[in-house]
DNA sequence: CTAGGGTTAG
């Protein structure tokens, strides 16, 4: 009896004779069975009589390891039902135990093998082993059972050195990883090359990823896979847009992987246009549409800021996973939607389901943007009582952000001093702004040189200090304070501005004269400047005022790179349009004023990005009501 | 029967 003829695994259930005859010894099952499916045919065994047949213990073993879940102790008690188990059985059970929650477990069973005659390790067993190490990064059991590989002779084996180079990635033992390669290049494959590439993308090795795939004699999809993954993950969005499109000249299908991570370099990026291109290539493809592809438009669709577009998309989806709720409660909450974020994540409570650390951060990044502090206490006390979620940085950053900006600095302060991990300096940061906004000068004072002492390199701090000099009228302090800022290596991250128009990306960072259009850009710019102190805009005079060492500076406050790019998006951006406007940075009080006035003047919808969160200004005002 | 890639926040 061949499995070819049968046309689905639950034919095979009907055609099992009763009694099943010998013949079926030679029968092999069909991979992707469900568990469910799995168990029907043990019950089917079992009432035939053949419950602890070594052979199809062996098969159920391996159909269990190749299905999608993870059972420990059924598949354990499958093994322990049969009599004399096969040496593939037992192979498939490490391999079962290799991807379940105890991926330990799958060493006790080998060092029981190695006490038994019977049951000698042979080829197959050492990739399942080396994979169930990778899993809890065992690299200490995986060099003891690769001088077994040695001493058997196994060592030439590609698959088991695959294996054995991928755990040295994922136990962060790159430079062993590498030397495994270079050491034989009679035994690669095409895995080799591949598990290179993932693994120096892993260890953040850009140019190595690059190298290694450049080097990759063919390339799979895989191959590419691995490479767009790299380039996303470690920040360099661009060029993973730019492998896509190679890839798609040359006729190659992607993946869900490719597509998942080429959307959230769009998201990422606020690239709407190109966003849009890759959803409808999904389409004309053909592809399916998965909980993965959903969430990811779903999240693209958000960063872009078509919150409307991702909240159609979310409610059409059949089936969600966790990922989804995170991504929607996430994406309301950066369009500054605290109350329907909140909404949200109530409903996905009472369906029963688990929040996770980043479900919290999206709720709790909701109640900091506006400004709700019961709400935001309530929940990160709900996330450490009820659901046992120790804090991360980024909920006490939530929480420090939401308290302070509120005015309760002293609450904020105790909070970080009661922190159960060491505090990121930026928070001291957070409090050090509210205090300033607050006009608490003296714990200003205290927090702004606490700051300095720490890093002493850290321009901001230099500034915001004077800035609270200067609020009490100190102007010897304020001068002093900035004079020590010359001479220091600023770390100040370079804010940029980007804009999509035409289908290409227009990039600006302050003062930019690169750009080809820059003569008209900087006509536009004075032609704004001209038309909004008309209309009453005033520049923000103390921070204008104190800049007296630099007079540069006054310029560079206007030249800003958001306002380049929104003089851009005026010129180029058909009247009427939208102008989509992505920054890293948070958009700063002056530009943030200057736009809501430009919104007015030119009548012009105007969203922008910031590193936080979207601004939608129109008809002179921001939808997150200056409260940012 | 074997090894390799995967969305989420600021």
């Amino acid at each position: 009896m061949s499995i070819g003829i049968l046309k689905s695994p639950i034919s095979l259930f009907k055609q099992f004779p009763t009694p099943i005859t010998s013949t079926l010894h030679y029968l092999s099952l069909p991979t992707n069975l469900s568990l469910h499916q799995i168990k029907q045919l043990h019950a089917r065994l079992i009432t035939a009589g053949y419950d602890g047949d070594s052979h199809f213990t062996g098969q159920l073993l391996a159909a269990l390891a190749q299905s999608q879940s993870t059972p420990f102790q059924y598949s354990l008690s499958i093994l322990n039902s049969t009599q004399n188990p096969s040496l593939f059985a037992v192979n498939n059970l490490i391999r079962c135990f290799a991807k379940s929650e105890s991926p330990h477990q799958a060493l006790s069973l080998y060092s029981f093998m190695r006490k038994n005659a019977h049951f000698q390790p042979n080829n197959y067993t050492f990739p399942f082993l080396f994979q169930a190490c990778s899993k809890f990064m065992g690299i200490i059991e995986g060099t003891q059972i690769q001088a077994h590989v040695i001493k058997l002779g196994f060592f030439v084996n590609v698959y088991i050195r695959n294996a054995l180079i991928h755990l040295y990635f994922t136990s962060h033992e790159t430079k062993h990883a590498k030397d495994l390669f270079d050491e034989s290049p009679a035994c690669r494959d095409l895995v080799t090359w591949n598990v290179m590439i993932a693994g120096y993308a892993k260890a953040g090795q850009i140019d190595n990823v690059e190298k290694m795939f450049d080097e990759t004699p063919e390339r799979d999809v895989i191959s590419w896979s691995s490479l767009i993954t790299g380039y996303v993950q470690n920040g360099y969005l661009e060029q993973a847009l730019d492998s896509f499109k190679r890839m798609m000249d040359l006729q190659l299908s992607p993946n869900e992987s490719i597509l998942v991570m080429v959307l959230s370099a769009c998201a990422q990026l606020g690239l709407i246009e190109k966003g849009r291109m890759i959803h409808s290539t999904i389409d004309s493809l053909n592809f399916p549409m998965t909980i993965h592809i959903q969430t990811g438009l779903i999240d693209m669709y958000a960063k872009c800021g078509y919150i409307e577009k991702a909240r159609n998309l979310f409610n059409k989806m059949p089936i969600k996973d966790l990922s989804s709720w995170n991504v929607m409660i996430c994406g309301l909450a950066i369009h500054g939607l605290a109350m329907e974020a909140i909404d949200l994540f109530e409903k996905f409570l009472t369906k029963g389901l688990t929040p996770v650390n980043v479900t919290f951060i999206g709720v709790l990044s909701a109640c900091s943007k506006a400004g709700l502090v019961d709400k935001g206490c309530h929940y990160f006390k709900l996330m450490m009582e009820k659901y046992n979620i120790v804090p991360e940085m980024e909920h006490y950053g939530c929480m420090v952000d939401l308290l302070s900006r509120k005015g309760l600095v002293l609450e904020a302060i105790e909070l970080v001093e009661k922190m159960s991990i060491p505090p990121d300096p930026v928070l001291w940061v957070t409090i050090l702004g509210a205090c300033r906004t607050h006009g608490l000068i003296k714990l200003g004072e205290e927090i702004g040189k606490k700051l300095i002492q720490l890093d002493p390199n850290h321009y901001g701090n230099y500034v915001q200090l004077s800035e609270i000099y200067a609020k009490s009228y100190k102007w010897e302090e304020v001068v002093r304070t900035r004079g020590m800022i010359n001479g220091r290596n600023s770390k100040k991250i370079p804010g940029w501005s980007l804009i999509e128009a035409h289908g290409k990306i227009h990039q600006f960072v302050a003062g930019d004269r690169e750009h080809d259009m820059s003569m008209e850009i900087y006509k536009m710019l004075d032609r704004i400047n001209t038309r909004v102190l008309e209309a009453g805009y005033l520049p923000n005079v103390v921070q204008v005022l104190h800049d007296l060492e630099e007079e540069e500076k006054i310029n560079v406050i206007k030249e800003h790179s958001e306002r380049l790019a929104i003089a851009f998006g005026l010129l180029v951006i058909g009247s009427g349009k939208c102008i989509r406007i992505v920054k890293n940075l948070r958009v700063c009080g002056d530009c943030h004023e200057i736009t809501k006035v430009i919104s007015k003047v030119f009548e012009r919808e105007i969203v922008v990005r910031d590193g936080s969160r979207f601004h939608h200004f129109k008809r002179g005002e921001c939808s997150c009501q200056d409260y940012w």
